[in-house]
DNA sequence: GGCGATATCTTGACGGTGACAAGATATGGA
DNA sequence: TCCATATCTTGTCACCGTCAAGATATCGCC
């Protein structure tokens, strides 16, 4: 492919390759427009054309940072043996994928994806949280199904956040630490239930 | 005071100071090291006798924010009661502080501060840390305190880096859903110890 | 008290960035 | 076939962080 032509064929797709190329070998702070438009191999101003500004093309990279995401923890959950358990091994996932692609998962949870109102962005962000609520559902039930979840995705994400600023402390332990906290919510699930 | 004179007198501080002004009118796009001389009143290069880059001045002024923090979470802890009452006070607390002062918060958990290996910067954090988990343990003792705070800290963390990113489902129930899961978080370390 | 070393601040410059405007080129429908 | 339109390029602008060099005030030493 890409025998040199005036038009590009499909840069807007080519565009959120290669940003997510410059994440994972750069770095969030090398992300840039003109960044992305060198290693596309277009001018610095051709992204203007299929973005309208550097957000727009963060949630862009953002929405296909999701895909893989969910795919990720399917996988994790398909391994996995009851509800509960996988409902762990989605935690673990979780936090895995945010230490494995960094400063996707930043721009993934940052505010600038937000700010653009971008709707393939919050379709993508809605089907991981369907995707956890569900889980939940199916391993603790209805009754408080929403702030359930919520907590769970506080805790893996506040989990991994802290990890990736390089914030927590015993960092050294941080997979057991893990672990005892999907386990004591677990608990704490079945303990406020009687029976 | 500032009557105007070559020498500042206290520049380090003045830009300090500065910046949080800047993060609260402004917000974080808005905090530039040319921005903080400006609100300063010096010229664009003076603050780089007093930080040698945008990551040290970035730090200094999360340092400064722990201090508040710190001291924003003892106020609540003293207004309530038993030891677990202090513990999840400071928890609504800490979201509280975050909410209130979101790009402030965010330099406090950023990258920049940590990486630029500032001494005042880990000090302050740590002071943080060590209320954490004092609180943590007069709650619910030392059998696995680190690993208890880590996970509370995971929590709220979360919960608030959450609600800032505007990425919380269900919002306009969010601190009804942060008392439910420290209450969730209790039960589950009680439920663990058998007595 | 005077004076030189030093700390502090200013001015100016450089490359990089996002964004905009205007011109060049290719595509596709009438 | 031909023109409207989408796409890409080139050029420009203000702003940014950072460095270098010069101006000015402070402080220690004689």
């Amino acid at each position: 492919m890409t025998e040199k032509t005036y038009h590009h064929g499909d840069l807007r797709t080519a565009l959120v390759h290669a940003g997510r190329r410059i994440l994972e070998r750069d770095g969030l702070v090398a992300l840039t427009l003109r960044a992305c438009a060198r290693e596309a191999g277009v001018s610095h101003a051709a992204p203007q054309h299929h973005f309208r500004n550097l957000a727009e093309l963060v949630a862009a990279i953002a929405a296909s940072g999701f895909d893989n995401f969910v795919t990720a923890l399917d996988a994790s959950a398909a391994g996995a043996g009851d509800a509960d358990a996988k409902l762990q091994a989605m935690g673990i996932a979780y936090v895995g994928f945010a230490l494995a692609h960094p400063a996707l998962y930043r721009i993934m949870f940052g505010i600038e994806a937000m700010q653009s109102e971008s709707e393939a962005f919050r379709t993508a962000r809605g089907r991981a949280w369907d995707q956890l609520l569900g889980s939940v559902v199916a391993a603790h039930g209805t009754l408080s199904a929403d702030s359930d979840a919520v907590m769970i995705w506080s805790l893996v994400h506040g989990h991994a956040m802290l990890r990736l600023a390089l914030c927590m402390p015993g960092e050294s332990q941080a997979d057991q630490m893990l672990r005892h906290a999907l386990r004591t919510v677990s608990a704490g699930f079945d303990a406020r239930k009687p029976e």
